[in-house]
DNA sequence: ATGGACATGTAAGCCGTTACATGATTTG
DNA sequence: CAAATCATGTAACGGCTTACATGTCCAT
């Protein structure tokens, strides 16, 4: 149900095509809430059905047509009702600790491998989240209603990235050091 | 595809019933990747006609029978294989930071609120951890190989606790200073 | 001419949740 | 007497992934 929502704040901030909402699904909001192309037209179509979102067929040179969709009155009250609506705890799923607790049974090397890649992974989200903490928000003492909420997102994604960073060390010295 | 081997692991550490896998995903297991017993059930089923897992019906007085499962030697050889294999990056769903960055259009006391009662899951969460912690790894500079697995996970679970109760802090502190 | 960006979809199938279903024994 | 624990499942539905499908324009 989250992804309806996901795809509501995307709109209330900026009207979008499916296509290009994919994309900020690649980049931005997609870093906390993933979704395919595929399931995201499927659920434009649902939502436009229960006219949460407008449609606009725009058609362009050049380029392919477009269907351009836009948040409705309905769709905001929507997104307002479902924020005053408390959050279900979030259950984590992952892999990595389940494959962290296999080590016993498992290839030491490989793992170890593995935690060298995923601190990899972790390192280059931080770099990207702090680069556009510095572009789009260089003073974050100073920041309007609207764009504080994507400040305390990025920096919960900082936070989260720098804590998994540091945990990655943590695996790696402690299971190192018996070498 | 993870769930099989969570299952394996949990599997390779003791031999357990389906109800009895059930309360572990509950509790210790669980916390990094939760299951219900539904779908325990219908996976042990797969895995045994994989040759994964391997059944003893035992029959018990004043309770109903069960079944328990063993991991075999195909099911060793599967995790072991796993863990060998490397990790796709995990993609994280935030249904609350979805949330957050919908404080624009959303009811800002709400939010504010649900800031308060996931810090409280987090805190709870926490304590849980840290207990568990001092219970069964008292002395982490002197674990054994067996159990290091099982204490490097918890305190990756210590560490993300710790980061979400900060980035909350966080946001109360920022979003509190304006009323 | 090959590949990438733009643009929108269908289909198959697995994964996971929620609800339903049953039944004995122990504990408060 | 009610509720919790032990014990195992089926059924329906929705979410999500992977693969397939099509077609134009632009740059190398």
């Amino acid at each position: 149900m989250a992804l309806e929502h996901a795809i509501l704040v995307s709109l209330a901030e900026r009207s979008a095509s499916g296509y290009e909402l994919g994309r900020r699904f690649d980049a931005s909001i997609g870093h906390f809430w993933s979704a395919t192309h595929q399931q995201i037209y499927k659920v434009l179509g649902r939502m436009a059905d229960a006219g949460l979102v407008a449609v606009q067929e725009v058609e362009q040179e050049g380029r392919p047509d477009k269907k351009v969709y836009a948040i409705t009155d309905d769709g905001r009250a929507e997104l307002r009702r479902w924020t005053a609506e408390p959050t279900p705890p979030e259950r984590l799923r992952s892999t990595f600790a389940v494959k962290l607790r296999a080590l016993p049974f498992g290839d030491r090397d490989a793992i170890l491998a593995d935690v060298r890649r995923q601190r990899d992974h972790h390192r280059e989200k931080l770099a990207y989240y702090t680069e556009s903490a510095a572009r789009f928000y260089p003073d974050p003492t100073a920041l309007d209603d609207d764009a504080i909420a994507g400040w305390l997102v990025l920096s919960g994604g900082i936070r989260t990235e720098q804590g998994a960073i540091d945990w990655c060390d943590d695996i790696l010295q402690t299971l190192g050091e018996e070498r």
